[in-house]
RNA sequence: GCCCACGUAGCUCAGUAGGUAGAGCACUUCCUUGGUAAGGAAGAGGUUCACCGGUUCGAUCCCGGUCGUGGGCUCCA
């Protein structure tokens, strides 16, 4: 052994003698990639470090390039420091606040006394290439807390200074290139010439800390990459995304609008939204009466002392509509749980009665902050696939296994991935410990025992119960809740709900809210994003359009509606004086499944022969065979459940 | 609700150093009857530029407020 020595073993190369103190730079350098700018910083012994870090004992090492998850967040998070530099030196004045690396990128956020405008970020983002070009190195620092607070203080950072009282260690790390020092963990990219593709995005404000009683900082966005082909390819996903966005096609499709003269968060569905929708529902009901649910219909106002009764006065009131009938208080639902359980009050029950599950399309209204309402996504008025199933204890685990085979196989259908999430108690909550115990470990004994992987989101859960939620994303993948299981022993409390067990005696139900779609609106915008406003044909409002060559196919054509039409096939004719090409091209537009064009020959042939959506070419049939065709597409897709003539 | 930006014909947008508005597409009419992604011509279309106030001789343009939209923050299906 020679003490003057560190044996370092590096991944894929086996062990190798250095001497003390070698930089993980000086290790890296003979590696594939190191010797230029192929590796940014690296991970010793399962630890991110900077490149210039020294080694004094044994270790593990491996190289950490900026192509990888962990790669691009080191970039990303360097970029934000060298935009902080930037800010700094065309603001001095700006205080900074915190700056991480996020899933798309980064942002940094800025106490100012104006907030930054479109032209400041082009400014800003100058002085960054200036940055990038001096190629300033990362020098990591550290210092005891007392001195780094001290630091900052003199520095005039009085959010670094809130940030560093609020650790624990007796020393903090900061980085510091050129006159720029931040408080940061690290690691960094060696030098600032490491940041090759970068793109400030967008201002915003955001609170500190993200507690709304606290002031409004400005928040600068941006995003950075391993090279500039990258960061054009995200740009280019962003361009794509904004095609697919479900408010741009609601539009080109006409499915939907909302009016000035309505109210912000009002759908109102034109024909075709409506006629989607409309399959929608169908396909549900079949889905919950086939699965022993009872449907049924709660009314929409009840009286305010109901809510009181339920908590939701309490706990909800901010997010509900109210209003005055006969000097007698009602509140707007914004659940349809209390009408569920009056159903179920409404007479004396028997544990053989149970599980009972009452299904409601049902429409509520919420008082959501104008500033969150989006499209689709987020609405005050929308209608729930909800529904509450009332059960033993003992059937809980079977009842939840039940609802998540049922997620998952309607999500299957649409062809949705998906993420699960678990729920706990929240600080506004009703109930006892001892429920919301059993609750929480109910929901997650039925995950475990399907195998299903799921993240935990603490303090997240209803008022009332905790849950497992179910997200969707949408075109620039953001996660929308859509399906959600909710545990509940405390309603069924609160409404004093009984059955008669077998030993003679009353019990206590347990109940359980859940919805599969969750909004019908917000479930909607996401399909039309997942499929870019190409439906499946057993959802897309029009199915086939008949499109004549010249006016001679006219008597043809309208026969060829009508017997397709009568098979149950939703089906348009254009018959407009226009040119075949201009009619192909607007039902392709409309992202029409089929289009039957109807010349001579056709006609001769007495039959048709469809073109499809993307291009292909089908051969001659006739128009019953047709219509065969697109009940197999419609069952096919939608495992039997769907065929022809569902409106 | 908070921060910033925005709100001109059905849609996408242009415009005016403040002097009562324009294009393309769509629409209507006419010509054209043409086989797999835009044939041609003419016309109509804005209670005058989201709404309400203010400044001004005069406001779509400047200021204030309201409503709405977008990107975020907070919150949530």
């Amino acid at each position: 052994m020679n003490a003057d020595k560190i044996e370092v073993e590096l991944a894929g190369s086996g062990s190798v003698l250095f001497p003390k103190g070698v930089s993980v730079q000086e290790i890296l350098s003979g590696q594939d990639g190191g010797g230029r700018d192929g590796f940014i910083a690296a991970r010793v012994d399962g630890e991110l470090v900077d490149l210039s870090t020294k080694l004094n004992k044994d270790a593990r090492v491996e190289g950490i390039r900026a192509d990888n998850a962990e790669g691009l967040e080191i970039l990303r998070h360097s970029a934000s420091h060298i935009m902080a530099q930037a800010v700094k030196a065309l603001f001095p004045d700006a205080k900074v606040a915190i700056g991480p690396a996020i899933e798309n990128g980064f942002y940094y956020d800025f106490d100012v006394e104006k907030p930054f405008s479109p032209e400041d970020l082009e400014r800003i983002e100058a002085k960054m290439a200036e940055i990038v070009a001096e190629k300033l190195e990362f020098h990591r620092r550290e210092m005891p807390r007392e001195g780094a607070i001290q630091f900052f203080r003199d520095r005039g950072e009085p959010y670094k200074v809130e940030l560093i009282e609020g650790f624990d260690g007796p020393i903090v790390s900061f980085y510091e290139q050129g006159d720029f020092v931040d408080l940061c963990r690290g690691p960094h990219i060696p030098h600032t010439g490491f940041l090759k593709a970068f793109k400030l995005t967008g201002v915003a404000g955001a609170y500190w800390r993200g507690d709304e009683r606290n002031p409004m900082l400005q928040r600068i966005y941006g995003t950075a990459f391993p090279d500039r082909e990258a960061l054009k390819k995200y740009l280019k996903f962003l361009e794509e995304a904004q095609k697919r966005d479900h408010r741009r096609l609601g539009k080109d499709l006409d499915l939907f609008s909302f009016s000035d003269d309505v109210g912000a968060g009002m759908v109102i569905y034109h024909p075709k939204g409506a006629l989607i929708r409309h399959i929608l529902e169908t396909f549900e009901k079949r889905e919950h009466l086939r699965r022993g649910y009872h449907i049924v219909v709660g009314p929409t106002l009840l009286k305010t002392e109901l809510w009181k009764r339920s908590g939701h006065f309490e706990h909800y009131r901010e997010n509900m509509y109210f209003t005055e009938i006969d000097g007698q208080s009602y509140g707007i639902k914004p659940m349809n749980c209390l009408s569920h359980m009056l159903i179920y009050k409404s007479k004396i029950r028997s544990y053989r009665d149970l599980p009972l599950r009452y299904f409601e399309l049902g429409t509520v209204h919420r008082h959501e902050k104008s500033g969150v309402l989006h499209g689709l996504l987020r609405v005050r008025q929308f209608t729930q696939d909800d529904a509450h199933i009332l059960c033993m204890p003992e059937q809980l685990n079977t009842e939840i296994q039940g609802i998540i085979d049922f997620v998952i196989e309607v999500m299957g259908i649409f062809g949705f991935s998906y993420e699960m999430e678990i729920s706990t108690r929240p600080e506004k909550s009703i109930g006892t410990d001892a429920d919301w115990e059993r609750a929480t470990r109910a929901l997650m004994g039925a995950l475990e025992d399907k195998g299903i992987a799921f993240s935990l989101c603490e303090g997240e859960g209803a008022f009332y119960g905790p849950k497992i939620d179910v997200k969707l994303r949408d075109a620039l993948e953001r996660r929308w809740q859509c399906a959600t299981i909710q545990c509940d022993f405390t309603l069924p409390e609160r409404f004093d709900l009984t059955y008669i067990g077998a030993d003679g005696n009353r019990h206590r139900p347990v109940m359980l809210h859940r919805v599969i779609l969750g909004a019908i609106e917000r479930f909607m915008g996401v399909l039309v994003e997942h499929y870019g406003g190409a439906f499946p044909t057993w959802l897309a409002p029009v199915q086939a359009v008949v499109m004549t060559v010249t006016d001679a196919q006219l008597e043809f054509a309208r026969r060829l509606v009508d017997e397709v039409r009568n098979a149950g096939v939703r089906v348009d004719l254009d018959d407009r004086s226009e040119k075949l090409n201009y009619k192909i091209r607007e039902a392709q537009l409309q992202k029409i499944p089929y289009m039957l064009v109807v010349g001579d020959r056709e006609v001769a042939a007495g039959g048709v022969k469809p073109r499809r959506r993307d291009g292909t070419q089908l051969d001659l049939m006739l128009p019953g065979g047709f219509a065969e065709m697109i009940e197999k597409e419609c069952l096919e897709a939608t495992k039997g459940r769907i065929g022809l003539g569902i409106v």
